[in-house]
DNA sequence: CCCTTACGTGTTTTT
DNA sequence: CACGTAAGGG
């Protein structure tokens, strides 16, 4: 069976890979780089390569560590990996940098401060920078969820090797404050957020040196992916896990301390910055592990030509980047379609009926994309009203729902009784006559009694003379402790919750406290996570006597599924039988790919994001988001953009993304839905998804349109270039390519968001345009001053 | 202490 | 619009 795989495995190896792909599987010296375009086959690689280090060279899969970005990508490559090796061979760790570090947190817990520990999420932590704020009187200029984000970007970028965590705080005086006291009060409730769980292996690895030698006295053979989207820290962390000790000071040469190093990505994809990612670890990476033997990978397989060749076009358009050329000879026709509808609610009946002209079987490998997950409502709407199945991939994550991160606390106080914020959260959720002044008097007992757990902490409060806690309140403090002394520790996470959600008639708890509709969706809500947690609970059973099982952790099953749950974004289920529609968001998107893509919602604002405008580094990454989209789809790329849409309960008019107009017109065709009757669009569609997929729309089906189409006064390129697009003599805005050319300013529309200059005012942003008259607007800006209207000509435009 | 109502305020992207 | 926070009455 073995001698199968094997011969099956290098049939693949020697006759499927092309040659630069499988001379990256087969690299044999230590550090390599593969440069690997949109399409080029690079989860192929990375999975082919781990294959080939087991099947061919005998490496024992533990002794493999491959690290991706997202659990989707992880998932992806440990399919391929299960079936290239049929249950035959282990599986190596396989899965993001958050997890690896988790999983070697648990297995050398012993080396912890605090074993039991609880991990943060987003949600979390602003709860508890919020309590800080309160105390610091810190309300009005900042919100919690910025400073969360302030201390994630330090923790991001500023760690420099050796260096103490806390040596070099950058922050102004009082977020210093927040910040240490943000640490400290982490500390004692023995909770890690996310970059913790990072830092904390960094600074095992680079300060506890047996600890280091015994982790590469077994890992061996380390991949990582996406490694443009690293972070500084995450960097750090590669450093220390690959090279010898000595090699980890700047000025040292860096020797590599296993047996292989390979790091895959692109810089055209990098779509994280914002979190800390910086391509120029890209080149850092040639660096520090050098020498590395560089591959570049060029040739698309995924895509059809015209739609790579429009991403490339649309890409080309970034200054800060390395041109590369990337191809494809999959040559076809007409194979981007540019759906112009009136409102946000049309775009979402066009995308409706689109689809329902695909037929059936393609209809599952069909994706819509989008800039945020509120667009994803009206589509939503729509799919439903149509009776088109489809799965929100990401969405608002199962696990930090209100009602669920409820259960979730109490069930954090079980494994750790220190989590200060799993503990106010539920003291008086249900209401238990335990309110903001118990919260007081809870805050204060804590800080005179630092080490207490809740258990004792609550019990002080109650019988200790300074506890403070009488009567009432008392007796539902004995109550709820009553509740924890009646748990009892066992391997049945799924009866403690159980006994938890009756106890505490969590049920009538949210019936009486949510209308109707809402509270049946949280009682489902409820009932899928009981599932979810028994479904776990036989996995986890399951895993312990499995082979393919990574590595044993003797543990709780409880806290093993708490830590699996941090990490998750989507709930644990079983694969659905029905084929529906991919819905996400692009940066969810990557790595995926999809015979069809429809990207919605390309407007500026939207798509540049109004909070890019502002900087040219932030829209060029934008831009990189618009290319990732394109690139995902195979065969069909639907681009939609709507005239205007509801915002803030509003109607505001739009304009289509800058990125549209950056696509060549001989590659696109438009449709411009206010203008063509819904029947001959829906025979269009009929052709051109659903049979000839390369049909092209016949202008002179138009009646009343045979005029040639009137160049775009607004866009750069239509000035001369051939056009087989039907546009309605009444132009519809779009943003120049080239926002720096500002020659031509006085005929570019003004738009929301946009960065200007006022004689008087200084520098502001529209916030509302309205015409004035035919050469003029009036423009509401917010100025340092506040709000003011005035006249666009008044007004000069700033481009960065 | 809890519930109701009235504002007002604000939407990237993920581990 | 839709959410969360601030103020007032029961």
């Amino acid at each position: 069976m073995i001698d199968t795989i094997k011969k099956d495995f290098n049939h693949f190896l020697y006759n499927s890979l092309n040659d630069p792909q499988r001379s990256a599987v087969l690299h044999k010296e230590k550090a390599q780089q593969i440069i690997a375009g949109a399409g080029s086959g690079k989860t192929r690689v990375i999975t082919s390569r781990i294959a080939h280090l087991v099947i061919n060279e005998n490496i024992n899969p533990r002794s493999i560590v491959a690290l991706t970005f997202t659990n989707k990508a992880a998932g992806e490559m440990k399919e391929r990996l299960i079936h290239t090796f049929q249950s035959h061979y282990k599986l190596p760790f396989i899965g993001t940098f958050h997890s690896y570090c988790l999983l070697l947190l648990r297995t050398n817990a012993t080396l912890l401060a605090s074993p039991n520990f609880s991990i943060l999420d987003a949600d979390d932590q602003e709860d508890l920078i919020k309590s800080i704020m309160k105390k610091y009187a810190l309300a009005k200029h900042v919100t919690a969820s910025q400073i969360v984000y302030q201390i994630s970007q330090y923790k991001n970028k500023s760690f420099v090797n050796d260096k103490s965590i806390k040596a070099d705080l950058q922050f102004a005086p009082l977020m210093k404050d927040v910040y240490l006291e943000y640490e400290s009060e982490k500390a004692r409730s023995h909770a890690l957020d996310f970059d913790d769980l990072i830092l904390q292996i960094l600074q095992l690895l680079t300060t506890n040196e047996a600890f280091k030698l015994s982790f590469q006295k077994k890992i061996r053979h380390i991949l990582v992916d996406e490694y443009q989207d690293t972070s500084h820290v995450q960097h750090s962390l590669l450093r220390a896990m690959a090279l010898e000790p000595a090699s980890t000071k700047d000025s040292a040469p860096n020797k590599l301390a296993i047996d292989s190093l390979c790091a895959v990505g692109d810089e055209d994809q990098s779509i994280y910055s914002w979190r800390g990612a910086t391509v120029a670890n890209m080149l850092k990476f040639q660096q520090d592990f050098a020498p590395v033997t560089i591959v570049k990978i060029e040739q698309n397989y995924r895509s059809a030509q015209p739609i790579l060749e429009a991403a490339n076009q649309v890409i080309a358009n970034n200054r800060l980047r390395n041109p590369k050329n990337l191809w494809s000879t999959r040559s076809a026709k007409n194979r981007i379609l540019h759906l112009y509808s009136t409102s946000g609610d049309h775009e979402a009946k066009a995308i409706s009926t689109l689809i329902k002209c695909a037929p059936k079987k393609k209809r599952s490998d069909i994706a819509i994309l989008y800039r945020t997950h509120f667009q994803s409502r009206s589509i939503e709407e729509s799919l439903i009203h149509h009776a088109i199945p489809y799965k929100i991939v990401g969405g608002i994550r199962f696990y930090e729902r209100k009602e669920i991160k409820d259960l979730l606390a109490y069930l954090r106080l079980v494994i750790n009784p220190y989590d200060k914020i799993s503990l106010l959260r539920i003291i008086n959720t249900p209401s238990r006559g335990l309110g903001a002044k118990f919260e007081e008097q809870l805050l204060i007992a804590w800080n005179r009694n630092p080490l207490f757990d809740f258990i004792q902490l609550l019990t002080w409060m109650t019988t200790d003379p300074d506890g403070g806690v009488t009567g009432n309140k008392k007796i539902a403090v004995q109550d709820f402790l009553k509740l924890y002394t009646g748990l009892e520790q066992n391997q049945h996470p799924s009866k403690t919750l159980d006994f938890i959600v009756n106890e505490i008639a969590y049920l009538s708890y949210l019936n009486d406290n949510y209308d109707p509709r809402e509270a049946q969706d949280k009682v489902e809500n409820v009932q899928e996570f009981m599932q979810a947690v028994i479904v776990f609970e036989q996995k986890h059973a399951n895993s312990l006597l499995d082979k393919t099982n990574t590595v044993e952790i003797n543990t709780n099953v409880l806290e093993a599924f708490l830590h699996e749950v941090a990490l998750l974004q989507e709930k644990i289920e079983e694969d659905s039988p029905t084929e529906r529609i991919h819905m996400m968001t692009l940066h969810a998107a990557k790595g995926l790919e999809f015979d069809t893509v429809i990207m919605s919602g390309l407007e500026e604002g939207l798509l540049p994001s109004s909070k890019s405008l502002n900087t040219n580094e932030a829209l060029e990454e934008e831009r990189r988001l618009m290319y990732v989209g394109m690139t995902r789809a195979k065969e069909h790329l639907i681009l939609s953009s709507a005239q205007s849409r509801v915002t803030f309960g509003q109607f505001s008019d739009q304009v289509i993304s800058r990125f549209v107009s950056e696509i060549p017109k001989g590659l696109m065709q438009t449709i411009d839905l206010d203008e063509v009757p819904i029947a001959q669009a829906i025979k269009f569609f009929e052709q051109w998804i659903g049979g000839t997929s390369s049909a092209s729309f016949q202008p002179s089906q138009l009646p009343g349109h045979m005029t040639a189409p009137t160049a775009n006064p607004y866009s750069a390129h239509s000035a001369s270039a051939p056009s087989k697009t039907v546009r309605p003599a009444t132009s519809r805005p779009t943003v120049p390519s080239k926002p720096s050319v500002s020659k031509a300013s006085s005929s570019v529309p003004w738009i929301k968001n946009q960065t200007v200059h006022h004689e008087k005012f200084g520098t502001g942003i529209i916030v509302e345009v309205q015409r004035a008259d035919d050469s003029d607007f009036y423009i509401t800006a917010l100025f340092s001053a506040g709000k003011k209207k005035v006249l666009s000509r008044f007004l000069e435009k700033k481009s960065f």
